[in-house]
DNA sequence: CCAGTGCTGTTACTTAGTAACAGTCCGAAG
DNA sequence: CTTCGGACTGTTACTAAGTAACAGCACTGG
């Protein structure tokens, strides 16, 4: 089966290594592509991997004012420009917020399984779904440029805290 | 096949008509379940309905301040609030915007195709992509409460447009 | 050395959306 | 009839999201 699942992390889990490597794996992207990762780029890419929940444009600013005195709306949302081109991050539209892509070399669909619950992102690859939506889309003469697909709902781990709270 | 093409109206259709049977729809939708469509909330409904255009919020706002000097962000925000509840419009998340549903009575599924190039919104209800989702994310232990499918790309009369362009 | 390009700084704005409280209208219960 | 409560709208004032336009600066290729 062809899903992929890039996150839905376990509270447990060592997040320091996820953001380790989601950088590594960014810098090798941006080589081979000839982007540059520039310092601030960087930073933001990594505040953004902070954790698996969705960032707010204006949550990374205010981190980044901190940091530097400098940092104005046009500094974040150019960031996020570069990153979301490079492939680097994912827009989350119904939430007006962004998470981390675990995977930027691969093509990239934009599937994404949201937990209202815990708010925790994960993101699909089902090329099924890319089909079915193809083949629909054709039907009506509709030639498909992006797909936007977000689910939410709850998690695994969220459903089971909830039963036990109901119990 | 399922496929159920609510809009991608002809440039040349009645429109007006368009308008009318949306608001008896949307009449008797509100009278079955009990649901007040003030003056204001249906107001509010017909400009969404103007066209086969998302619209924006604050191009509502600017339209009702020409009609009622005491328009605000709230007041558009309340009645859109309340016409989406009653199932009488969709937000489309990917471009902040709005537009009429014309099955208010049908089960809710939220599959939106968009035309990049005229803007143009239609709905589709493809039960099959609903299941193939809800499939997908059960296999990850995911349970689905509600999903958002945009996609953007060129309707056919578009495509002919281009076509025709570059010959 | 110069021109061009890519990145960041800076100012100032538009659009999107919400919180909180104040009036009003209307129907139900006393 | 009165009063209570709920639903709707008005009003103020704010936060969050996103963008336009211009200025400086560093590096690169000629």
């Amino acid at each position: 089966m062809a899903t992929v699942l890039k996150s839905f992390a376990s509270p447990a889990h060592d997040h320091g290594r996820c953001i380790k490597t989601a950088l590594v794996k960014a810098e090798r992207a941006c080589a081979a592509s000839g982007k540059r990762l520039t310092p601030l780029r960087r930073r933001v890419l990594e505040l953004i991997w902070n954790s698996h929940l969705p960032v707010k444009a204006y949550e990374l600013l205010s981190h980044l004012a901190q940091e530097r005195a400098q940092a104005a709306p046009p500094t974040v949302y150019r960031a996020l420009e570069f990153l979301q081109d490079a492939g680097l991050v994912h827009r989350i539209a119904s939430l007006n917020a962004f998470v981390g892509c675990g995977e930027p070399l691969a093509g990239h669909v934009s599937q994404f399984l949201i937990c209202t619950r815990c708010g925790t992102v994960a993101e699909l690859a089902e090329p099924a779904l890319s089909a079915g939506i193809a083949a629909s889309a054709q039907r009506l003469g509709f030639k498909v440029a992006r797909e936007t697909i977000e689910v939410e709902g709850r998690c695994r781990d969220c459903q089971r805290a909830e039963r036990a709270l109901t119990r």
